[in-house]
DNA sequence: TACGGGCTGACAAATTCATGACAAAGCCTT
DNA sequence: AAGGCTTTGTCATGAATTTGTCAGCCCGTA
């Protein structure tokens, strides 16, 4: 899951959300003033930060500033105490993402941050995912999690649009199975290798025209396995 | 580059955007209340409007309003203020095109705004809230909230509609319970993702033929629902 | 106060997914 | 070319996750 600090005098408040965001199985880090929460942000690489605008030592403001100023893109959300006079749009200038105003609503904070990791992942996408696939007599929209081999409907389940879009995105590269698990079931998760095996059997026994003898969903002995594109 | 028009009632907000956009190196225009925006969204054609809904001497609600019923089509960004009591998707019936809670992220404002003029320069929208909707003999307007099946009406609450109306605005696409849950109710409120399935349920029951064998309204395991317009 | 809409929680049902075992195939060494 | 070790194919099975469904509660409105 994801890695998410919490930057928060206010021992209580900070409790309270390191808490509830570990409930929701976030890694929590949490500080209690700008200096050590700025250095947490630059060492230990959060996907999100949560920033009080008032703290000891160097404010949110400043915090967000410097972060910005450093190339640091996480996704800041901001607290701030209500009454406390800010100009929004300038606050949000300095780059925070989202922002909440304190006394906030628990629920609609967690939302926030759900919104906002979402939305980084999405942009975050190293190489481009594809939307659709076709190969022999086959179609495949990723998008609409719709298959289909001679215009009839294949039924394929989620793991294997997922396994086959990560290998297909990548023609003819050979993946490893690590690297299939880490991208396809993330980090929190980690099946046997055997899994991906048999995700790669159920595809084959799908799309391929001999299951038993691939063209297109090719194993490579003691390496991985790859997605053939080219015609065969 | 593209003429932005907006009208805020606000100075701080108003001289904030203005300056962002300008920044951004748009054109932009600023009126302070109702009128004195519809006149400029009239005689000088802006590309893009930005809106807030609570306005002097005429509503944002209206502008919006005259404007559509004038055959303006200028691409509409309203402002809300959380909380204002507005529905978001019939906030976009008045012919908003998209629309940001204050205090908003400027960030996202920004992209919503290179979104607009992005999608109006292009063909027009590929996911525009949908008016009517048609399908076996069930028959939808969603600009009146009525509902009819072989001519009789259907008896509908609100948030089924909405529900309803997102997911056939792109029939096929599978959408994940979490996007649907932003899109109809918002990051204020945020209820379980059970609640979505409730309403699939109650659509199912009121519009399919076979409600335990859904034809229209899909279950994608996994992923979320999606509306299948084609034949069935 | 009655009522409909809407949310939650609980449990059952459905489906997907992970694992382990064993067979088959591949690779390397001799 | 044979043997031995490693890797992969395949399948059955049970666990885990996800969804269907329903009853009950809360809330705002008439």
């Amino acid at each position: 899951m994801s890695r998410v600090l919490v930057i928060e005098d206010e021992p209580a408040i900070l409790r309270g959300l390191a808490d509830s965001l570990r409930f929701e199985s976030y890694e929590v880090l949490t500080a209690g003033d700008g200096e050590t929460g700025y250095e947490l942000l630059r060492t230990r690489e959060p996907d999100l930060v949560i920033l009080d605008l008032m703290l000891p030592k160097m404010s949110g403001y400043d915090v967000c500033r410097k972060a910005r100023a450093n190339g640091i893109k996480t996704p800041i959300l901001m607290l701030t105490a209500r009454g406390q006079e800010m100009d929004r749009v300038a606050g949000l200038d300095l780059g925070a993402d989202d922002y909440v105003t304190k006394p906030f609503s628990l629920p609609e904070l967690l939302a926030r941050v759900r919104a906002l990791l979402r939305r980084s992942q999405a942009v975050a996408g190293a190489n481009e995912p594809i939307e659709r696939l076709a190969f022999d007599d086959v179609e495949i929209d990723f998008g609409k999690y719709e298959a289909r081999r001679a215009g009839a409907t294949v039924e394929m389940a989620r793991k294997e649009f997922q396994v086959l879009r990560y290998l297909a995105s990548r023609p003819d590269y050979v993946i490893t199975r690590e690297e299939l698990i880490e991208k396809v079931w993330g980090l929190e998760k980690y099946p046997t290798t055997r899994t991906v095996d048999n995700h790669i059997l159920s595809l084959r026994a799908k799309l391929e025209r001999e299951p038993g003898n691939p063209r297109r969903l090719l194993t490579v002995h003691g390496v991985g396995y790859k997605w053939s594109g080219g015609d065969v």
